[in-house]
DNA sequence: TCCATAATTCCATAATTATGGAATTATTGA
DNA sequence: TCAATAATTCCATAATTATGGAATTATGGA
């Protein structure tokens, strides 16, 4: 990933509703969810909801797919990654295990948080 | 992380030459840089760079200690994974084979790239 | 063709952010 | 105490960005 990508990815994604709109299609899935579902579910106005997900789009981040009357926007997982990638890039120099706390995204919290069961 | 830590570290991040001071913190690892030295290495004037420095304390993405005349800023590993956990939680709801190139960042390109040799 | 629905563009206003020279505030050694 | 070096704060200017109602542009069903 170029800089001026992964510049243009934290820009789209430093923002509340397009964090909000990202995050929910990340957890969406590869199908997506369609503009009126994204608005109905994160309560964002139209015309706003269009100007974020341009941003969203531009920096790569969604794609967004018509279906008949509908546009299907979905995360672009890859994206997802590649940024990912660029922030941990070269870490510690290649040797992450001198980085104390360590320089792997720890152990993949992907499922939603459980409550921890007292013993 | 919480939405507000979260985008406090996007926007943080969101500006070429934070981005360029916190990939040299992340490569430098735990000791860190003095402030001299990263203004030097990136060509940033002081005042712009303690202005840049000051973000992304303040985002919690980096931490300076200071040592005789000197401060060493270093990166904050743990909110580095702690944003990446927050941008990629529950992605596909947990089940992260259904989301086609995945949910995981790759297989970890931590040391610099390397040229593939041809077959 | 006409209507209803889905989504985007237009636009003015408001708010936030980056820049870097000059002045200021630490810190140390002599 | 004084001088030298390290880093931060101050400040005015310039530039970018978010908001959402109203108008506009697809799309498909009747």
């Amino acid at each position: 990933m170029e800089v001026q990508s992964a510049l243009a990815a934290l820009a789209a994604l430093a923002q509340e509703t397009r964090l909000a709109v990202f995050r929910h299609l990340v957890e969406a899935g590869p199908e997506g969810m369609t503009v009126g579902r994204i608005g109905e579910a994160l309560q964002v106005p139209a015309a706003t909801l269009s100007f974020h997900l341009k941003e969203l789009s531009h920096a790569g981040l969604v794609t967004g797919r018509q279906e008949s009357r509908f546009i299907w926007y979905s995360a672009n997982y890859e994206a997802m990654n590649g940024l990912i990638a660029y922030l941990t890039e070269n870490c510690c120099r290649g040797q992450p295990d001198a980085c104390g706390v360590g320089c792997t995204p720890a152990p993949k919290s992907t499922a939603a948080k459980r409550k921890k069961v007292p013993a």
